[in-house]
DNA sequence: TATGAATGAGGATTCATTCAT
DNA sequence: GATGAATGAATCCTCATTCAT
């Protein structure tokens, strides 16, 4: 007797609470931190039903981190680094990389922590680590396209692509409780300097 | 009985070996994957010592977070926002504080975890917050500096701060591994265009 | 609406298959190690249906031990005590035993774990016991008769019935991975000493 | 800093009571049965106290089997196995097995566990299995040596050795609430019988 | 001050049992 | 009857902290 619609579509629910109160809490709490009790409370969840859900604590952590990295990756990715005008492209890219970063700041807290501790998570380390590998070498990419046509000046790209992940990663870090909409232009015509554009 | 010279020296010896594995420790396991007892062994020290020298595993990380500060704070303050020159001073700036993180990738670490979780450790986050601020706004004179002098463009000179100091957290969690001396020099040059030097 | 003859037997094979199951996981792992979900999968039957057969664990653990105590007893006490030649009755029903005995490796265990820990099974043990009683008893009958008879050496007939009790048990326990079947005649005659045959 | 004498032995005393409760309770209820708390209770030592001693509870399982192994073995190998008179060293072996049996009821319980559930207790399952074959070689020695000195009647004295092990266990199982020592006379003769003995 | 055994509260995990479908 | 998700009590184990030596 298989499960009905409506089972299948209440285990999602509850999945995805379960997935959110952990983001929240790894996040805010770290991993050490983070009970399953606390998990399935902040997830109005029974405490068994975690464990119906996730084998143990490390696949929850896991899930968490490397589960909205498919999403995530395909809306950073959204930029076309062959593009006929470069400036314009980085200039459009810049925005909305601020604006997805400005709507992740658990999850981005979750990836620090992986990132730091990479011997003990290994496993999701290494998904984030591809991801950042592919996400350089596309701006990068960008980049040298920018800079072939004159519009940027001469430097080394890859490092460039590097530094601009580090901007984003290190600003939503440092701006945990202020607003990113209020100064966001701001940010994005200062950020896009680290690719000195030669006419703006 | 007072203490003979000896042991006062042996016991500094010691609160350090224990602090530098903590340091470490935090950094890499995270403060609930940390133990009293790894702590104890990765310092070649006996378990109890760790509890002679810090009252609980809490303090033992408020210690490592904030002791190391005053001396990083100085480091890092140590350039002249009325520069004559301000973009002479810029440069010298960066690579001056590229060289400092470079040394302290653990301690990073820890800082971002603290940060992360500033809920958890308020104390040593309104600390480093401090610092911060203080950082920023001296960053920041120095910025308005070269931007009177025609040096550098105009920006809000609070957010290239900011973006600043991002960017050197963001790099130095971004190079877990890899060898900052070799491309320092690059990074330096790159990074330098964050403040929109006019002429270079 | 009353259930089909097929409905019927379906049921009763599902009943086996839990059974069988769980006598050989009881065996080799143990009350405590065995669990629901393991007895279901070795059955191959789902995990609620042990619960529609078997009200809780304990009971398909009285069941398992007790359920089959019936035809064991039938077998084990197919010996004639009042035989005309009892010495040819005793190897006769010696040579039966071990074949009985040759064939509940599992079901042996089961029962050595329920004497072991009689207090914590009181139910099953009791009816065990009730068995092992009443075979003694008979088993001695014959050894009297014969002894009356001049064919077996003078001894406490009911010792010499526990004895060989004991033997048979011991053996089979002793006996986990080899074939009985190769040595059994052997063992039987070797067995038959025990009751002291004075002409063989 | 040393432990100091009193210490050590307080130690000693701690982990022998552990032992003891332990031993017991696995016995009477099982190993999954048997619960750390319980028995730390039993030891009136703290819940604590038994991780303090062993790593966990199948540590505490294999030392409750395996340790007393020793001076267990060395017991029972306490006879003579090229005696001069192999009839009255049989005699004197059977006595003293019988006796050193009705000492470890509970322990034995714990054997017989550990060789019902061998693949889960591979590792002391083991060494209980080097002890029989060592201890079944030696009385199949001394069986020989009676039947080369016309003695005992020609058996397959392997066999015959294991079922005197055999019934040792099988008896000892049977016997849970009785006296031996009451009986102990009358079943060390009937013993006897299992090696065919030609003049009593 | 140094040491490491003692303690028990707290946390992860298991699992018998219930129950809605 | 059949199924398997839901539940939380019970269990193993860890570990910060205490304390006797």
């Amino acid at each position: 007797m298989p499960l009905s619609e409506q089972q299948i579509l209440n285990m999602k629910v509850k999945r995805k609470k379960i997935l959110e109160a952990a983001t929240y809490l790894f996040a805010t709490e770290g991993y050490g931190g983070t009970t399953i009790k606390k998990v399935s409370e902040a997830a109005t969840v029974s405490f068994g039903s975690v464990f119906t859900y996730f084998k143990d604590k490390e696949e929850l952590f896991y899930t968490v981190v490397v589960e909205p990295l498919e999403d995530f990756s395909k809306q950073m990715l959204a930029f076309d680094e062959h593009a006929e005008n470069p400036l314009d492209e980085l200039k459009r890219m810049i925005t909305n990389h601020i604006k997805i970063f400005s709507e992740i700041n658990h999850y981005l807290q979750l990836v620090v922590q992986d990132i730091g501790q990479h011997e003990r998570f290994r496993e999701s380390f290494e998904k984030l680590d591809a991801f950042h590998d592919e996400f350089r070498g596309k701006v990068s990419v960008l980049v040298k396209n920018g800079q072939q046509k004159g519009l940027l000046e001469k430097q080394d790209s890859l490092i460039v692509a590097t530094l601009y992940t580090s901007l984003l990663i290190g600003f939503r870090l440092n701006s945990t409780d202020k607003r990113y909409s209020d100064i966001s232009e701001k940010v994005a015509l200062s950020t896009l300097n680290i690719f000195g554009p030669i006419i703006k």
